[in-house]
DNA sequence: AATTTCTGACTGAACCGCCGTTCATTCTAC
DNA sequence: GTAGAATGAACGGCGGTTCAGTCAGAAATT
């Protein structure tokens, strides 16, 4: 009978060929290897090659996104919850490095998945972030004026990038050691009054 | 004889190609129609079809990081030369919109460009972010204990991912618009004292 | 319990379409 | 006439996908 978990094993294999080699220079006969069964027995469990990366991101994302709305609901000030997306924004790609090796690196070619596949679940956790700022605007904390969309933006493209220079750099130091310094930064910037 | 700025029109021609179709979706073929040559012509004046996308991205890289030096040099206050940095940013993308889905979508992936041959160029971009702020912060306008090389790359990062999401969303909006927004909440997090 | 039959998950060699690259040939400018 | 620029058909190998075959274990039969 089918193992009801070897998708995700295939998926978890998939991860650490697309972190050592890269998408396109990955042979779907490497991720079978990596992961002890035969390259046909894939194609029992993913139609295409894409549908592994694409598979693979939906479900980390929603997995992400579930951990972060879990953990801001249980903050009160959304000062603080922004300074928790942050901290945990970091701390999911330290502990991950393999993953923070696709999503930051691996991930980011065209069309297939930036568009279509992959456009839902960013947008959630936008929404997540858009929330905190609105909710912050709201309760006067963070300007009222504040465009708030493109605050949004900016404060996942600073996560992101400081995350992909981790990367980049063969992750030299401690990622998380940024969280205050950009959490502190951007709130500065967004903020009504001093912080 | 050989034409000298026909290496010129091939990667003109690459850009409209991948930015149409994405790079491993390109054929050699397609970029030499697009030039209106043939494709053994291209081998020419290239060793291999990733030398046309390294070369791109390496020649508009650097002009790119030129004009932006020649235009901060033009400005005398830092913060004006921060404002400056994203105005042209946006403007280089919007005026050039097939080299943005490029830039934006398309060289993000693995290995081959983001580390090796990109970085020389990505890095001289940061410096020239990167010595703006040390100017302000030592003009006092910046914070002095501001961790420069974070901010920088939270700027860089910000802008990045206003970029991307005007690509990805169909270049629906004037990106323009979204400079002094950015820039300003950007000054207000690292400035000494009001912006 | 032992034996036979059946099922379907798994295998991996082979297939085949694709496309980067080559190079014998043609064309062009001097 | 000749050099060398340009051509584009053909090559080759790569790798995603297929599928005929294997075999472990479940069900049926004795």
């Amino acid at each position: 009978m089918r193992d009801p978990d070897k998708p995700q094993q295939i998926i978890e294999a998939a991860i650490r060929v697309f972190a050592r080699n890269g998408y396109y220079n990955s042979r779907v006969s490497d991720i079978a290897r990596e992961a002890g069964i035969a390259s046909g027995t894939i194609y029992l469990y993913f139609k295409t090659k894409d549908e592994i990366l694409v598979t693979l991101f939906r479900e980390k994302m929603a997995q992400w996104v579930a951990s972060v709305r879990r953990e801001v609901a249980a903050e009160r000030d959304p000062l603080a919850k922004v300074r928790k997306i942050v901290a945990l924004h970091f701390r999911v790609l330290e502990e991950n490095p393999e993953l923070a090796e696709v999503l930051q690196v691996e991930l980011r070619q065209g069309q297939k998945f930036f568009r279509g596949a992959s456009a839902h679940e960013v947008s959630a956790y936008f929404g997540v972030i858009n929330d905190v700022l609105e909710e912050g605007a709201a309760s006067g904390q963070i300007r009222r004026d504040l465009p708030v969309k493109i605050a949004t933006k900016m404060l996942f493209g600073a996560m992101d990038q400081l995350a992909t220079s981790w990367v980049l750099g063969k992750r030299a130091y401690r990622l998380t050691e940024a969280a205050e310094p950009v959490a502190t930064i951007f709130l500065k910037g967004v903020c009504a009054h001093g912080v």
